[in-house]
DNA sequence: TCACTTTAGTTCTGTTTATGACTTATGGTA
DNA sequence: TACCATAAGTCATAAACAGAACTAAAGTGA
């Protein structure tokens, strides 16, 4: 595991025993309140009251709060009915900003979030194995463009988040250069430092996406579900119940490397077959050399048979263990994002779908799997969310005594 | 789905938008405070504010409360320091009990439990199919007699516990009479109507026997575990940090339905092989018929190698799907628990943890398979917890509106 | 037109609960 | 025996929400 991930494994039971305080208390009805509205789309504060069981005069002193703060503002009255028409209220788009940056063997993201989950800038280089001073110099140019565009205020941002590969200075890979190792000793929080002073969050990349799919996805509808992170190689994440579990290692959601057996030459991981490199590979195997996952779309009629070849292969690696995560976890969905292109994912979840509806027997409900509200954005989006969850949104924060008090 | 199992699923992000208030954050200080003596043995209120985070005077607050409503005794001081010595506090045995009972196809058991986790009393009665009345007639009797003893107070009972296999008035197996569907119509509240009038807490047996490993079982030290419930069929449950998942629909851990595809011959499910009717099955084609578990502990040379034959069988069909548990939920152990004696369970933990290792290839982290600490009366106990969980320990407790407000 | 109704939202007071500073208690240590 | 360290209680204070009463503003209908 990467040093910077998940400094912090609970002990024990302690994580949950810890007591609260008032101000705590208040803190988390703030937060809930935040939430409410994010989610709820423009609101009024009656509905808040109802919604978060709290009574209207504490709703007024919260909402006054927040208004002052910034982070939400007056959206319009809501007239037409009776009584006195209800102020509505909706999340300040430039009330707070967020910084995204995802880093891959293939590519480096940097997206700018606002509250509302817009995408408000974005930059991407395609570079590979981009060493850490090169992602610093190109986290610190592109964010010092978008600020001199002044839509976005500095004083605005909340935090930056960082999104990886668990195992990028770890696992070394047939092209990779020597000293890309050096990601497994870099701290990434001083790493930053040259940015504007913000707090660091760090997080990998498919925990990051499940948790972008979680707050601004389809999670908003499906509080349990497993995120299926197809790139470069193949992760996983898993939230349950609207939380990102990271289990007892902080490596859920390991899908590539599970075991598949053949029934004739040797075993192999799941991610040997089933990830963009996968495809890549077996696209070359049939004369077809691709260099980014779009050209998946201009195929002629051999290169879709070829697609097809490996979307049908895929599709029968991927039932199994999808059965299993039905069975075992029972979430309400299998979200699949990731850098294919959206009809090529479309294609897999339609043809592992019709996989695990054949082979399921007597199991009782599948979970079904389809295709992400984010894809290629999603670990850089989720990155971006990690600083508003800590400073903003609901979580574990009723409890007292975090890793970083 | 049993009509009185999980009778709210929340609604989607619906969970995590409540507010608390003063009371609330009191109530969920007392639950943690009380939580942290139950598992720090005796204790003294300092160790409590540091493990807390609460001050002394509040601890204090808390503590006298739980002192005078006979939940905690003081257990001696603590000498040989500097300093005043400190009082150590200690859960009080006798402070409150509770009832657990599960029903399943071969037998009904009744425990009563305290604070502490010691079982009181138990009762069994191996009966094929008991129906409602009969169940009903079963836990007034004998808790009638336990609480005719004397040691236990009705007064100090919190509340009943019941568990039962998910499917039991659904699924129709060969053996079972007609009228046993009528299980899947009862409404276990008012058919225990009958006793002193308690809380009546429903929770599926896997689901119930991982709660009890959680609390009073390995689980106390291993927060994320898979449960594995090997009884009349095979089932599961799911603790993460803690927390019991039920999963969307409320069929986390349904392991027993996983498909079992073989080379030759059709599909079948994983309980159809790995279960204590599996089991006896196989038994009696070699000859040998069982009447009850320990049978399989006085078995001459053949029946050993029979046995020997199911347990290498049931590793090689356990270790896919622990390997699935292990890179997709990663969490700190499989607890094997059910109504297998201890030492088959032992050679099949064994059995299955070494096939995992020949299979697993480049899985990063295995998840080791134990024998958990509770087995036969697991289901019973973890039952027994329902109330203690609902009335006394921290939950998702801060939170308002919970589905019984 | 105008009083009535209805709902939104604020103000004020009261309650609960934890905190902080201070005090008391009690046994070890020099 | 004087001193010190630690435990734990007391009291006043602050923070936060609840409840009741009140004001505001729009629709309703005679």
């Amino acid at each position: 595991m990467h040093p910077d991930l998940s400094p912090s494994i609970p002990a024990a039971v302690g994580a949950s025993l810890s007591g609260t305080n008032l101000e705590r208390a208040g803190d988390h009805n703030q937060r809930v309140t935040l939430q409410a509205i994010r989610v709820g789309g423009p609101i009024t504060r009656a509905e808040l009251a109802e919604i978060t069981g709290l009574t209207a005069p504490a709703i007024a002193n919260i909402t006054k709060r927040l208004l002052v703060e910034g982070l939400i503002v007056e959206a319009g009255r809501l007239l037409g009915q009776r009584g006195q028409p209800a102020m509505k209220l909706a999340i300040n788009p430039n009330g707070c900003f967020s910084v995204g940056l995802n880093i891959d063997r293939d590519h480096i993201s940097l997206v700018v979030l606002d509250l509302a989950g817009q995408v408000r800038a974005r930059a991407t280089r395609e570079v590979d194995y981009a060493l850490p001073d090169e992602v610093a110099e190109f986290a610190r140019t592109e964010l010092s463009a978008i600020l001199a565009t002044g839509t976005i205020k500095a004083k605005r941002l909340v935090g930056l988040g960082v999104a990886l590969p668990d195992d990028l200075g770890k696992v070394h890979l047939p092209h990779q250069p020597d000293d890309y190792a050096i990601w497994d000793r870099t701290d990434l929080r001083t790493l930053f430092s040259g940015l504007p002073p913000l707090p660091v969050l760090v997080e990998n990349d498919a925990a990051a996406a499940a948790l972008g799919e979680a707050q601004f996805g389809l999670g908003l509808r499906h509080p349990s579900f497993f995120y299926l992170l197809i790139s470069q190689g193949l992760g996983g994440g898993l939230v349950l119940d609207g939380q990102y579990f990271r289990g007892a290692e902080g490596r859920s959601g390991e899908i590539g490397f599970l075991p598949v057996r053949p029934a004739t030459g040797p075993a192999y991981s799941l991610q040997d077959a089933v990830s963009l490199s996968a495809l890549f590979n077996h696209m070359a195997a049939r004369g077809y050399r691709l260099t980014q996952p779009d050209d998946l779309l201009s195929l002629d009629k051999g290169g879709q048979a070829a697609l097809a070849d490996w979307i049908a292969k895929a599709a029968g690696l991927l039932s199994g263990p999808m059965l299993s995560i039905s069975c075992l976890i029972n979430p309400q969905a299998v979200f699949v994002g990731g850098r294919l292109p959206g009809p090529v994912v479309d294609d897999l979840v339609a043809a592992t779908n019709s996989r695990m509806a054949a082979e399921c027997g007597q199991v009782p409900i599948l979970a079904p799997l389809r295709r992400a509200a984010m894809a290629a954005d999603a670990p850089a989006v989720g990155a971006a969310i990690l600083p508003f969850n800590q400073r903003l949104l609901p979580g574990r924060s009723v409890l007292m005594k975090t890793a970083e008090d």
